[in-house]
DNA sequence: ACGTTAAATTTTGTATACAAATAGAGCAGC
DNA sequence: GCTGCTCTATTTGTATACAAAATTTAACGT
């Protein structure tokens, strides 16, 4: 069976990123161990765990709350996301098998006649943004960087940038599609800089998308 | 009175630091408890903490080893490390004060002061590593982005990385402050491109000095 | 001698107990 | 009504106890 710990940290973690825990919500240890039968050990662990992930603030002696991010907070975020994953592929393209380009252009296609059909249903916009995750997923794996692809996971763990497709609007999405066919197929050329601009730009799009016009600070 | 956990961690995380501990050495909790003459419970804190930080690896009901890193680990972190703080540097020239500027400036004087005087001595190297540290963290902070600090700082923990000058050969320390020099003057010149294409330049040849030529792979 | 299996020991995972710190309620004073 | 205080209740931090798993040791047969 597996580690208690271990189930108690992905049943927070999926709450958090689902956003089923109100904003900077007080996470307090007994309450959960004895809302889930245990004791307050594997929790104490799961709590740390997800304040090293950043998806929790805990202070001394004051217990741990659900963090929450500002627009700056985000902006470096997407930034961040568009160096990294941008860099992803450019690592990604000379390593790519004929396999794994289809199998990205499957995802491309899947997304397409989703986004075609009628948006405003409920289960669309979850399996967009599934495919969505599996499509960057696959790109990060394949640039064979486990570490490249720690860093990346630790910022997109963000509610917000989980759920993007969510605040897209109609436009907004098609353009996104389109970035991720052009990935495909500059990486299908093997042109590294096409792959990874077009890579970058995808996610800088997002962060307007998301954030509207750049602060001024 | 702080935390005994934070304590322990601190400990523990400077002597892998340091070297102190042999590679993948087994840190079992209990020994480490009564060594220091507490209990198991912030022993284990601590190290699910370095775990966190991927300065130990642990594995369920396996305990906890000093981390250790291979070439394609070191490869992984120096190319990400150019990416990062080249990026750092692009973010950091257009806000640079003339006081930052006259900081950095001063870290090179004094790197360059000690260069000259004969390395062979104990405390010269460290000294150098110390201020190299200095310079690095204080470019992240003018930065002003706070995870890209965090992330930085997760790739640059490593043993090696750490202690980059204890490997250096005179040219490539001498080198290594030419660098540093040119980056000061890119920031001071404004000049964002000059300044993240050095720092780029300036990781990436760390990386060549330390592993050798390329692995093919 | 060698390998295999089974007990014994060690070590981790979880629960519980207690101490230390914090937050909050209630009340005094202005 | 508001501010600041004390005391209580809550909550975190650490220690200890026990259960479960893994590693080591020992025994046994071939």
């Amino acid at each position: 069976m597996a580690k208690i710990a271990t189930t108690v940290y992905e049943q927070i973690r999926t709450a958090i990123l689902n956003g089923e825990l109100s904003n900077s919500e007080r996470l307090v240890e007994e309450d959960l161990a004895v809302s889930m039968g245990i004791s307050r050990t594997p929790v104490r662990e799961a709590l740390r765990r997800l304040a090293a992930e950043g998806l929790v603030d805990v202070s001394p002696n004051r217990g741990a709350r659900v963090a929450e991010w500002d627009v700056h907070d985000l902006r470096e975020i997407f930034d961040l996301r568009s160096i990294l994953e941008s860099h992803a592929c450019e690592l990604a393209t000379p390593r790519a098998s004929a396999a794994e380009i289809e199998f990205l252009e499957n995802i491309c296609t899947e997304m397409e006649e989703l986004a075609e059909t009628d948006l405003s249903s409920e289960t669309r916009l979850p399996a967009l943004a599934a495919r969505n995750r599996i499509f960057h997923g696959k790109i990060i794996e394949m640039s064979n960087s486990t570490r490249l692809g720690l860093l990346i996971e630790t910022l997109i763990h963000v509610p917000i940038v989980m759920q993007t497709y969510k605040v897209y609007s109609p436009e907004a999405l098609q353009r996104s599609l389109h970035h991720h066919r052009e990935i495909v197929n500059a990486m299908k050329a093997g042109d590294e800089v096409w792959a990874s601009s077009v890579m970058r730009a995808h996610v800088l799009a997002a962060r307007e998308e998301i954030l509207g016009q750049p602060d001024p600070e």
